[in-house]
DNA sequence: ATGGTGGTTCCAGCTACTGGAAGGTCAAGA
DNA sequence: TCTTGACCTTCCAGTAGCTGGAACCACCAT
């Protein structure tokens, strides 16, 4: 199979299959002529990791999957564990979201809209209340 | 006030800081000796920031906002605009959290976690259901 | 003079891809 | 046979929003 079959029956981009063999996540063969030649196996892993990114498992954690999935002789409690951890990521997500998000409908609700300058929001965001040490805003995660 | 002082005020990482002069949010003056001299029109531009990016506008968002705060012509129909665009995405990113959320504490309540190698997680992510055409999963997007 | 704590610049790296250029391969049609 | 077009290849650069680190300068106290 080339990589436009599997890309489709993946369903994942060809770009993102080629990444995943950078990475070293698949090891396609080649074709004589230098094509990528991908096996069931190649597919079945790269089903498996579209879908653990789906659920938002970061790429190392894919990758530990991967191995374990691997490993026959793996303990179920592993697996579980990277689940469990990356679960509480994702609640821990959400509830910051959910308070963000109580914020800003407040804002938008105190505020008509109009055409004068007068804006709720923006005044609330001179005033905003409470922060603590130099924050770390930042992260470039994916999520979801 | 040197950079140092201004860190602690306005609760944002010298480095960032550093960054957004960077990239044009504020323009701090200089002093003789090279270092930056911020008057309070930049802290409170600082404090404005540190806001937003703590409810997760993005630093386009900051940068509308800024110049709508600017502006004292503004229509406060311009910010709530760009307020409510955010609290929708913000909405979506939870309902796609909460989606998944449900999907790995299933999983993980299905996984007894023992010594065997047998596991529920892998064998569900074997054979997940539903997916459309090739996705794009990507995306660093920082979200609060 | 020395040490320590600030400040400065610049370059590289992080996540997980994505876009695009420049070019090789293959099958089908004129 | 030539050409067209779809497909494949590699490589480089860019995305968001910082962060870490190196190498260096400035200031103040001893």
């Amino acid at each position: 199979m080339n990589i436009g079959e599997v890309s489709k029956k993946a369903a994942l981009p060809a770009k993102t299959i080629r990444y995943y063999e950078d990475i070293g996540l698949i090891t396609p063969l080649r074709d004589p002529n230098g094509y990528r030649c991908f096996r069931d196996a190649d597919m079945h892993k790269l089903a498996f990791l579209g879908r653990a990114r789906t659920l938002g498992f970061t790429i190392e954690d894919c990758r530990a999957l991967l191995a374990l999935w691997n490993d026959q002789s793996r303990a179920s409690a592993d697996v579980r564990s990277i689940a469990k951890e990356h679960l509480a990521q994702v609640e821990k997500k959400i509830s910051d979201l959910q308070e963000i998000r109580d914020t800003l409908s407040h804002l938008v609700r105190e505020c008509v809209g109009d055409e004068r300058p007068d804006c709720p929001i923006l005044k609330s965001l001179e005033k905003f209340p409470g922060q603590k040490s130099p924050q770390k805003i930042a992260g470039a995660t994916r999520e979801a």
